[in-house]
DNA sequence: TAATCTAACAACGA
DNA sequence: CTCGTTGTTAGATT
């Protein structure tokens, strides 16, 4: 389950490795992750060339030339792993390759499912999934002042609410454990109860948690482009999947609770 | 309840009278239609210039000098009027009422509910419920391809499709009746199982039943800025509130049905 | 264990 | 009854 750390770092490797490469070929062992029928998808990716690559929130966006997007999601636990012209190791199981003129290849595999998009340039706005993505909270844009409008009027609780790609991008059901303890807020806290101060904490902790993972390379069960472990392990962890061991803070033990669909491990004294 | 052709009326109406008018005193007996409280609104709005008034499917932009928006919605049957400097006559009920430098005013009555919201312009981007507006069925942008991209892969009702503002802005419980009627659609059609002729048959039905009505002043029963009527009246509905009377296209007698938790007025012989 | 979208439904507003 | 939004939940998806 990729997030935004991932997402990124692996945003970074593709740039620096794919720009300039020219596709050759494209297989799709899963029709269904693309955004229209295979053989229109074969047809106009064949000869476009890596612009660059860059992300938002979970997605990757890899610029073509001329003017089309390759929009990457991995959904839940997928791989994306690059082979190098040389490297003739058979790959491991995947639904989507691609092969680029110098004989180099990246493959996908999905886990469960997930989305490869190609979209023209001039249509990315119609492109709903992307569109619809909300802030970038490592980006210049994400200050306290803009993140509080976001909150204004919400009703909604915070786990729920920092979980919907739509408000803050990138954040999945792993870092949102630790993004909530930091601030000390339980997870079904509603929004329009938190305090100035626990606002700002929230703030805060979204990006203290999101970079120092970045900084570590991301996630140390999740490989990236060249298939190595990032360096956040289970030691990095605050409360996220550590039932039973105890608070950082006060040694309560943390509990780890059903909320809505999905499971969050807290501190049930600090967290309020 | 006004939609877009009535608000499209509205807001050139007040375009051409509020233009230029310095705004010097409001009156809110209704606080909870504000986007914050009512001393802050009423110490922002002083002094302002209306510099232009446009309209959003249902919503008002009435723009200020300086960088600000009067964002206005009239939800449910809600009355907008103008009183002129020399009118005297004593205003009607209201729940809102701007007063500006030459003696006018506006007020508004709302019969059930609605917004007057207050945003900078630099802020309109982040104001959700305009932010969220789908296309304009009567702008430029509204082409056959746009309207095609929009339906694509919606497994929603017809009927649900066109009054969810998200997706076109301005057509409320009356309007989509007529337009489903003139397209032979019935409201409980699944968007995915358009035929390319229906939907064009839907696309073009969304403008000339606006269309027609903009030209007619809106609805007979719909007061304008002026306080005057439109000339949309039974006669010109199809099928729209005419239960029991002959469909105009075959004779069959028009029925009432509950779809969703609306009302729809059908030909159960022609909208399939 | 994990992600995302869609649609259907309920609650709310005064 | 009407309108429009928000949030919640269920279902689907290789």
């Amino acid at each position: 389950m990729p997030e935004l750390p991932e997402i990124t770092v692996i945003a970074d490797q593709m740039n620096r490795t794919l720009k300039g490469k020219r596709m050759t070929k494209e297989e799709v062992l899963q029709p269904k992750i693309l955004n229209m029928p295979e053989e229109k998808f074969a047809r106009m990716i064949k000869g476009k060339t890596v612009e660059s690559v860059t992300s938002r929130g979970k997605w990757l966006f890899v610029k073509l030339r001329p003017a089309y997007l390759l929009l990457i999601n991995l959904g839940m636990g997928a791989e994306l792993l690059y082979f190098s012209p040389k490297k003739s190791d058979p790959e491991k199981k995947f639904q989507f390759r691609l092969t680029f003129s110098d004989g180099s290849r990246v493959t996908v595999h999905f886990w469960w499912f997930g989305y490869v998009h190609l979209v023209a340039e001039k249509d990315l706005v119609t492109h709903r999934m992307t569109a619809s993505l909300g802030m970038q909270p490592l980006s210049k844009g994400f200050t306290f002042q803009n993140f509080m409008k976001l909150l204004r009027g919400r009703k909604i609780e915070v786990k729920t609410f920092l979980l919907d790609q739509k408000n803050v991008a990138g954040i999945g059901n792993v870092y949102v454990q630790d993004i909530l303890f930091r601030a000390k807020l339980h997870p079904n806290r509603k929004i329009s109860t938190l305090s100035a101060a626990e606002a700002k904490a929230l703030y805060a902790s979204i990006k203290t948690i999101l970079n120092r993972s970045i900084r570590l390379g991301g996630l140390a069960y999740e490989p990236n482009f060249f298939g190595h472990k990032g360096k956040f392990d289970q030691s990095k962890f605050l409360v996220g999947y550590k039932t039973g061991k105890p608070c950082p803070e006060c040694g309560t033990l943390i509990e780890k609770v059903r909320t809505g669909s999905t499971a969050s491990y807290i501190c049930p004294k600090c967290q309020v």
